[in-house]
DNA sequence: TATCCCAGTTTTGCATTCAAAATTGGAGCG
DNA sequence: CGCTCCAATTTTGAATGCAAAACTGGGATA
């Protein structure tokens, strides 16, 4: 198993959720089912722990990063700079064919909205934040995106909403589809920075700082 | 020696350029130099590796990552959005002591400018952006700064400037911390990816891109 | 002479081992 | 009964050892 896929399953497992943040990575059991020695399953950790998702302790051992309400609002804050940047170089970038695939997602997704089906509808949106950053052309950005959103994946991506609030983001949406179309990136930048406000405030509001015992036991692959 | 050294270490040396880009990692030398065996030399290595400032190859070592111009392209983009984030944090929580700090600092550096030390106003120059940036008080916003800055510090803040490019370089300062002193969010913000324009024409003018055989030679402390 | 091939060497990646630090559990004491 | 302390055990962090992959260079061949 190569050193990225090891980084991988490790990050797969954290998000899920399977080792709930704050828990105590178990070492010696995920080399069992990883298949590895606690070199390369180290190795992971390390780079995991760079990237905020695993809290190294000293002579003590890993855990899964736990989040505060700082860290999700300043996780928040991050993301919306990213993916305001994100829409801007999109407009200047993104091909037709491009755009005409996030309207078929942006479609798809309305469909969910409409069924009620809340998990198909995170997975479509996710889907549509993702291929505007793709669009963007810059890598760099989308490594940095890819990782910010990892950390707040779970609540982003699992928080239930209100009616209101479902519509408000299906409008936004909307909007966030238009401005693209149109290659407006100012507006663009502007609408998904609202977007992600709200979210994060619906987040902060919904009380998922992963403190003690919050497990969403939710796995939105 | 902790990990963290041992990484921070390493991410001097190459910032400092002793390993120029491309050039091959001297994994038992390294070793040797830092006294450590291996294991923690190649974990050091691996967390590098996710940041963006070592490569790795299979089965055949690691290298200096060694940046292309589109690298560069990149990474000043992803650089003018996280400043100009700051920018605007920072004018929403910033203190009148740390604009104080940072007015003193912006005075040391024209001083610098004036003598026509070069260095010594890079250092200013540099100190200045953290400052905003930490003024931000925004944790995440700072780690993918620190990281970003860090693979384009050689070139952000080695690269030679006309007497023109100077002078404008130094008056977009003086609006920045006008701006500041306004706390004028948005202008800050516009300010901030105007003059990181700039300085990113200006390196890649220059073709500093990190091409064979370019080694500056010159350590920015 | 240039190219190909293959044995010898080096280097890599990982498993294992070992010392040091932390945790545990129970005996002794207040 | 609860607390403290200390030896036994476990876990961590790092050095070493080992198999496999990649490099090297010298000779055979065209």
């Amino acid at each position: 198993m190569l050193h990225e896929e090891v980084v991988g399953r490790i990050r797969a497992i954290l998000l899920d959720g399977e080792i709930p943040p704050g828990a105590r990575i178990p070492e010696r059991e995920l080399c069992e089912r990883l298949e590895i020695s606690r070199t390369p399953l180290r190795e992971a950790l390390k780079v995991l722990a760079a990237e905020g998702l695993v809290q190294l302790l000293p002579h003590r051992g890993s855990r899964a990063a736990k989040l505060t309400d700082k860290d999700m609002r300043d996780l928040f804050e991050v993301c919306q700079g990213l993916e305001a940047l994100a829409g801007e170089l999109a407009c200047e970038r993104i091909t037709d064919a491009e755009i005409d695939e996030i309207a078929a997602a942006h479609a798809a997704m309305v469909l969910h909205y409409r069924d009620g089906d809340l998990i198909q509808y995170y997975r479509g949106n996710r889907a549509i934040h993702e291929a505007i950053v793709t669009a963007a052309g810059n890598p760099v950005l989308a490594g940095l995106y890819t990782s910010v959103t990892a950390r707040i994946r779970r609540a982003r991506y699992v928080t239930p909403m209100t009616p209101q609030r479902w519509a408000l983001a299906v409008k936004e949406h909307d909007a966030i589809l238009n401005a693209l179309q149109r290659r407006d990136g100012a507006g663009l930048s502007h609408i998904l920075r609202a977007h992600l406000r709200h979210k994060r405030e619906e987040v902060l509001q919904a009380g998922f700082a992963e403190t003690e015992g919050t497990d969403l036991m939710l796995r939105i692959a």
